[in-house]
DNA sequence: TCGTTATTTAACCTAACGGTTAATTACTAA
DNA sequence: TTAGTAATTAACCGTTAGGTTAAATAACGA
């Protein structure tokens, strides 16, 4: 896997059990036990899983007595989505576009005059280039 | 890789090539050539990538003369986002934190009288996050 | 000190990932 | 029909991810 930190964050977020687990410490502070307790699998298992979310950021660990507790650690979760907002506006558009054609339904119109081209439609004609070198 | 929708759109982001194939199609529709140039790697190599957000419904392709023109479609980034969004609370209230703690600085106040946000919180309350606040 | 509880480490296994090169398919143009 | 362009498939390879069991470590409590 890469060793940047967006792709390291969606990593850790792209098993199921770690996700699991990110909703499991929103309720709080949970030792290493408690956050297996739902889950199928042994405490290793669990103890790696906790392993990658630390080494993500998303989880830190103190010590109390012969418990591990975690915590949550938010800050990545937060430069996860700030990656994805950037395409809010593609999905908002595609929302847009379905809410007009509906619109246009219910008023019973067939004839579509003034029908506008939303942005990001770009037909698009750039240059091809004309064959790729592998290095 | 588990095969629940969010588990493969995150497995589906950690890598940095597709992400960086994503913001590319954000530009417009995109042919595999174009969308290959910049990346140091095989063209079958990108055809794999391809197949990936394809099938993570991150893409789709259609079809002109050769080429197999790519689009995104935004959906699944939604979906990833909104699951995202479940904690932003949890790091917008970090940033509150970090934001008083600076006006604290900033006062040189030492006796905190009116703090209204204890540290370290929520000690075992189970609630599930709540939907998203507009910023 | 001894046993118990909580957790991690070690060693191992299998399947999947991300890349390669070579061959193949799909389509166009001459 | 033939050559050329665009992209995919096939076969392969090394590394890593995610799980296992067994053993080790850490801290407590009697």
């Amino acid at each position: 896997m890469a060793n940047d930190q967006l792709s390291v964050t969606f990593a850790a977020l792209c098993d199921p059990t770690r996700r699991a687990i990110i909703a499991h410490l929103a309720g709080g502070e949970r030792s290493v036990t408690e956050l297996a307790e739902p889950h199928a699998m042994s405490l290793p298992a669990i103890s790696k899983h906790l392993r990658v979310l630390e080494q993500s950021g998303l989880i830190e660990r103190s010590r109390d007595a012969q418990r591990r507790p975690c915590r949550l650690k938010p800050a990545r979760l937060k430069e996860a989505v700030d990656w994805l907002e950037e395409y809010r506006k593609y999905w908002e558009q595609s929302f847009d576009r379905l809410e007009a054609y509906l619109q246009e339904l219910q008023a019973g119109k067939r004839a579509l005059d003034g029908k506008k081209r939303p942005a990001g439609d770009q037909p698009d004609k750039r240059k091809r280039p004309a064959s790729r070198k592998a290095p």
